[in-house]
DNA sequence: AAGTTGACGTGACGTTTGTCATGTCCGCGA
DNA sequence: TCGCGGACATGACAAACGTCACGTCAACTT
């Protein structure tokens, strides 16, 4: 019997995903929750053989709990289950110790296949997003200019931003600059939407 | 038996959703797509009573394909679920034909129940939901003011606006300034952030 | 020891935005 | 027929933005 643990925010897909894997034999889902940072108390007390996480989660994101997961409980394979195949996204998820990483796109019977893979030790990786990953090559943004990107996503000033990090409006503008440059974007909001596509942030 | 076409992208989610269902007693799943443009052929072939739409869809989003299949099929019964409960979308899917409305975020037993009340003449619509559209209130912006933001949603700038719209470049900062106003916003970033949340779009 | 790289900063420059005043044209209800 | 509101336009102006040249400093190579 395959213990899973369940971490998805949306109530009806994560209910929907239980009963699914339910009905296989082998399978037993001993825990579901809906936000990131009730994972490592629900995987403490259930002791799941796998977790499947989502990356979009209120709390926490999947791939910082899949972080304390793997730092806690090493035995339990992670296998991350996102709707977005985002590039970035895939290489910090293994980074962060996941054994897996497939796509909501795919068909429903995969979900269970990749399950017993993962727990056969195999690592199970979406093959188009494996070759997106290698093709779109590394995150080339360093930390700073993560960061000042990260703060303008939601159309904040370049004072208010500057404020926000305590950095002077020039720094701010220097980062957002080369980080327009880097993604190849004419502009910060081209340039959040390329790094957020990218699963850079 | 009440006969289900389930219409969303992410097949996965779609297979989980038609599983669940499917062990219900009284509900058959009849047909399932995962394009917008696939309903109304696939709702012609399975004649359901309930169509059950995601909003997020490539080909044709749901609010239009719950028109068409409205207009050809008025005896179907239309089921909105999706993922963000915008009060625009509520208002847009109920003029669409939509008989309910229901997000994704609720437990997964809510759903044959919504489907139960809907085909029994029910208009089954999330209270929270209900209230926010009302309080938020009717879409504010014009037809113009919608186009211009929902050509800068990508980060055009102003003079590719314009030229994509046949517009002046002052017409086109005329309408985004007007639009900026009406949402509260600072800058265009916010409002359109603003107005995709709201589902005006 | 010299060179490179990245974090951080300044000042200046031209361009793009957002706002405002003002105007024309058209359709529609009083 | 008058007035009103919406679509569309222009010109002007201040603020914000994106770029560039230039600089310091610490860490890490070679």
């Amino acid at each position: 019997m395959i213990r899973v643990l369940i971490a998805e925010d949306q109530g009806m897909v994560r209910g929907a995903l239980s009963t699914l894997l339910a009905l296989e034999d082998d399978i037993d889902v001993v825990a579901q929750v809906g936000r990131g940072d009730e994972v490592m108390s629900a995987a403490r007390r259930a002791q799941p053989d796998v977790a499947l996480l989502d990356i979009e989660m209120p709390g926490l994101d999947g791939i910082a709990a899949a972080a304390a997961l793997h730092d806690a409980l090493p035995q339990c394979t992670i296998l991350m289950l996102t709707a977005f195949g985002r590039p970035g996204y895939l290489r910090r998820a293994m980074d962060a110790g996941a054994s897996g990483f497939i796509v909501k796109d795919g068909p429903a019977e995969e979900l269970a296949a990749a399950i017993r893979r993962a727990v056969a030790g195999e690592r199970v990786i979406d093959p188009v997003l494996a070759v997106a990953a290698l093709t779109a090559g590394p995150n080339p943004l360093t930390e700073r200019e993560r960061d000042v990107l990260g703060a303008a996503v939601d159309g904040s000033t370049i004072a208010t931003i500057a404020a926000r990090l305590f950095l002077s409006e020039g720094t701010v503008r220097n980062y957002l600059s080369s980080a327009i440059q880097k993604t190849g974007a004419r502009n910060r909001i081209e340039a959040v939407r390329q790094a957020q596509s990218n699963g850079w942030l």
